[in-house]
DNA sequence: TAGATTGTTAATCGATTAACAATC
DNA sequence: TAGATTGTTAATCGATTAACAATC
């Protein structure tokens, strides 16, 4: 149901941009496919936010999803690997636009020290617990290679983070009160995969 | 459910690495967090591949979970957007360890012609629709810059891509015969800020 | 006022789980 | 044979949806 509730928000953003000031339930579920009425109750579920004959005020509502989901305020985010997929991640847009801001980048490689990634200088990993820890960031991307991503993540968390996103392709283990999300590009593959050859079809 | 397959299947194969020959649903079902039933009730929705008081041959669940979800022969991708993404992406091992196959980069710049990303060639986008054709590639990576990425998926289309995985921030439409699967890394942050702040805990 | 659309209840649907006979 | 564990049925649970009174 969360999941729906940021696809509310990325759609009603838009619509936002679009000049648009109210909408209807029905509009809003057929934009992202979802039932009218369950539209309105995962509303309900925080409060009432629309107005019966008219529909939702697109600009309050985005207020509301976004204290909801907590992105109202900014959140700072470490990236931990300045190689392809950190820089990959450090140039891109998606959690700038959300409210997440990069306050660090880090790796191992003196090489790279004091380069700048999409406006960010990379640390080395050993500032980590020390910036970490100055900055209060309690986010960190892992992007390291998957043979190290084990032992940064330790490292992560001793230095006080809070949530990892893990790129790598190891599934890394933390103690519970860290949440780590793995992330599996290809699981997403394989699903579309799987429903092609449920239709028939070839590819 | 087939979210659950990918998950299965990931286990299987890391249990079969550690030489464990036989498993029940129990110790599965423990593995990725799942009703010992349910691994059960999922597996017989397909056929019934256990041995009563036996369990689960590892093997042979890996190669039926492969065959449905259609990984067990390889699958051609295209990678198109040779930029800090694209790259990330070429780089990136966890596609081919699932059987998917980086047959072509495409870019529009002149510059990265000729240059090799992961073992692969870049090439100009105008050879994309042949290169689509005569390698049969079915599956593209899209990995442009946003106010690009319309164009280009409607390219992609064009040259007969029955799968798009879109990297970009911009939410491309294509006919319905084709399959989008927008990616959005901040979806799963934002879902795990969610849980942060409803209990009770500040980030 | 008449039309539109909400918030909410009650009905439906589907997915998860417990339980157990079958059997390796 | 006794213990383990499957495949499957029936019960439970939760999520989705239809329907509609309330009201802007």
């Amino acid at each position: 149901m969360i999941e729906r509730l940021s696809a509310y928000l990325e759609c009603l953003i838009q619509l936002h941009d679009d000049g648009i000031r109210t909408i209807s339930s029905e509009k809003l579920g057929n934009h992202i496919g979802v039932n009218p009425a369950e539209v309105r109750r995962d509303f309900t579920f925080f409060g009432t936010f629309g107005k019966k004959g008219v529909g939702y005020n697109v600009k309050n509502l985005i207020s509301k999803l976004k204290h909801i989901l907590g992105s109202d305020e900014p959140h700072k985010i470490a990236i931990v690997g300045a190689g392809h997929l950190g820089t990959a991640i450090a140039y891109y847009n998606g959690f700038r636009k959300h409210g997440f801001y990069i306050a660090a980048i880090f790796d191992n490689d003196p090489r790279k020290f004091g380069q700048t990634l999409g406006g960010v200088t990379v640390s080395k990993i050993d500032d980590l617990p020390k910036v970490v820890r100055e900055e209060g960031v309690k986010i960190a991307i892992l992007a390291v290679p998957p043979e190290a991503a084990q032992e940064t993540a330790d490292l992560l968390v001793k230095a006080g983070i809070k949530v990892v996103i893990n790129y790598t392709t190891t599934l890394v283990k933390v103690e519970p009160e860290v949440r780590v999300h793995n992330t599996e590009p290809v699981k997403e593959l394989l699903h579309t995969l799987y429903y092609f050859s449920t239709e028939g079809e070839t590819l």
